[in-house]
DNA sequence: TTATATAGAACAAATTCAGTCCTATTGCTG
DNA sequence: CAGCAATAGGACTGAATTTGTTCTATATAA
């Protein structure tokens, strides 16, 4: 049904709502604040922020008084970032993600070229959308046609 | 994974396959030609057209010599139109289909407005695209940025 | 009347996903 | 230094979805 994963939806409320906090880039927010704020139950908050971290968008801190924090500015994390590591590579079918190769009926294939255009686009726009302009409730992202 | 269901994937091929033919709208292709054409079993690709025939893309004709024939112009069928069909209808996440009010998060959620946006673009690149630009090898489709 | 082809529903197997839990490790603090 | 707080990483289970098949009924051409 071309819909990504709940770890996913999960993933970019859990990053908009840590960017929203407007915190300093070194302070941190540990999974139980977040799992209140985002209404996401703890254990699945933890499994996500684990996931992020390892992936480089988030920085963690061990030890009492520990927590996440945004390894970068929030205007140079785009939703494609956090989709790629949630659910791996973004692709609308198999063959646009697969090596070259991979798909005996490649050559002859009717519809392969124009799929992987349709991906293009479609990865241009997740990939066209900061978490900055996300949070940022004065963007004129919602008039655009 | 963001990835479109096999089902889905199948039925664009069955279709730019059936278009690719060039055959007049009135001639009829049966199961078995379609599933050695397009290299899908048989069972799936019957079970493909009947939900195609079913949402007003295909017209069958039953009995010996039937079959079945775009509906309408190659030109006129959107890549849209066979995914909502097969899939469902199209959304990255669930608030996008959902409707009004089924989310207890609605009001105050950090990333519903701009999903919409991405969703939207999402939708028009798939609604761009028809059957007929799809089987055109001449189309400039590739060349574009 | 018979063979061919689709209609539609029901079904079984397989894959994937969501969510939880457990143990190890790190680092603050008294 | 001892104990507590927090993340790291993996394993595991249950559920939901998806895939692909099969069976019976119906229509139609020859």
């Amino acid at each position: 049904m071309i819909r990504m994963s709940k770890l996913a939806d999960y993933g970019v409320v859990i990053m908009a709502t840590m960017a929203r906090e407007r915190q300093p880039l070194d302070a941190t927010v540990n999974a139980r604040d977040l799992s209140e704020k985002a209404h996401i139950p703890l254990p699945t908050v933890g499994k996500i922020l684990k996931a992020l971290c390892r992936g480089g968008l988030l920085v963690s801190h061990r030890g009492p008084r520990g927590g996440y924090a945004l390894a970068r500015l929030a205007s140079e994390i785009t939703v494609l970032d956090i989709i790629s590591i949630l659910d791996g590579p973004v692709g609308l079918t198999d063959c646009t993600v697969a090596p070259l190769g991979a798909c005996e009926m490649e050559a002859t294939c009717p519809v392969r070229s124009p799929w992987h255009m349709i991906n293009r686009r479609v990865l241009d726009a997740l990939r066209g959308l900061t978490l900055h302009e996300m949070i940022d409730s004065t963007n004129i992202l919602d008039k655009r046609p």
